[in-house]
DNA sequence: CTGTCAACCTACTCAGTAGTATGCAAAGGA
DNA sequence: TCCTTTGCATACTACTGAGTAGGTTGACAG
């Protein structure tokens, strides 16, 4: 708050600053994955810190406030990484296509605890502690129709060039993006079985075919 | 347990019996499917019963076993529909996926609770809660490959006959069923304005499409 | 060297809820 | 008819965990 008014104070301790709340949100990242929501307790997320509840409060008002930076984080990093893929010029829609799932499906596996997180979050908006904060969760729901229509407008871009096939793209990105966001559902970072590249190169390949039709 | 003994006692009291506890299932997925898990007390599922803790807490040992019967019941509702479809003579693997596909997305949702708490159990292995009753996690589990594995064999039979495209079998169908799984999640029952079937029938084209190759 | 303010920590409060103890009622069987 | 057993409800207990109150430390400004 008051670090972000102009010609700041630089009054008293200086500090972590803004840099400790990234620290919680980190934490908190990493213990929300593991756990969910409600089994993770604001002492665990101290503990990921190696602090107390004293410092996690003095940063943030409470639990879902935290819960739904990470969440708002997450989907930010996914806009950010994959906006850019879907305006390249040079490519077709089905080559930008394969980029763009190829890479969101990595982003799920590479011990992205923020997307896990955002995962698990969507049917939290009938939880009342959640649903209170309705300005912070409109922002999330617009956030992620905004990247739902990033995938939208290249498969009717691809509709019109006669790459794909004619159907409800709505519906077709949700098939896409459902089979994506379920990656960190079952993907196991730990064992180094599977191979991150080759999840990612079979997702979007399926995706890709899927919406070219037969 | 009692009930289960060879020639039954059947000493006092008859009653709903067996009755008894699939209300209560009922009444849990309702209210599991609302809120998850952690977000709905024991009071709230004998609210939706229309009862109090008591009935609950006579037919269930705690709300851990409470859950996870909801979920097996779920998986195993899945199985019995879908796996007479993938033994069907006469018709095709593509055929055949489509239809298995096209049921799976309309079970998603038809208002099919269990399913969507299935589909939010999958996280919970890590909680301790849950954690504990490790046989019957091992069912669910053990159920879930079985799901998976009729799905694999119809693709690699369709791979065999040259219909789908040769790739990883168990990963496309991890795609697949990402992509149906993850209906409930967005999937709002209430306003008709989506059309089940022709939800049902684009995720379909889209798996066996996806699955078939360019 | 002193006041100030951020950056914490410790030690509480208090609400919600899982699970329990107990008692009562209804429905057979003998 | 009474006894037994199931099928609940009511009234607890015990605990966990979110949020708070207040104290302490250390860096920087003047």
């Amino acid at each position: 708050m008051s670090s972000s008014e102009i010609g700041r104070p630089a009054l008293g301790r200086p500090g972590p600053g803004e840099d400790g709340r990234k620290a919680i949100l980190d934490a908190a990242a990493r213990a929300f994955a593991r756990k969910g929501y409600f089994a993770t307790s604001i002492d665990a997320i101290a503990d990921e810190l190696g602090a107390t509840k004293g410092r996690v409060y003095h940063y943030y008002r409470g639990k879902a406030e935290i819960f739904l930076d990470v969440v708002v984080t997450g989907i930010r990093d996914l806009i950010a990484a994959v906006e850019p893929i879907s305006a390249r010029t040079g490519a077709g829609p089905a080559e930008r296509m394969y980029e763009m799932a190829h890479l969101h499906a990595s982003m799920m596996m590479l011990r992205n605890h923020a997307q896990r997180v955002s995962v698990q979050a969507i049917e939290m908006r009938s939880v009342a502690e959640i649903a209170i904060h309705a300005d912070v969760l409109a922002d999330v729901l617009a956030l992620r129709r905004r990247y739902e229509q990033i995938f939208i407008d290249v498969v009717e871009e691809g509709v019109r060039l006669g790459d794909f096939a004619a159907t409800d793209s709505g519906l077709v990105v949700k098939s896409a993006l459902g089979a994506l966001n379920w990656i960190p559902i079952w993907y196991a970072p730990d064992r180094g079985s599977l191979d991150v590249e080759k999840v990612a190169d079979t997702f979007a390949r399926f995706i890709v075919n899927g919406l070219k039709g037969s």
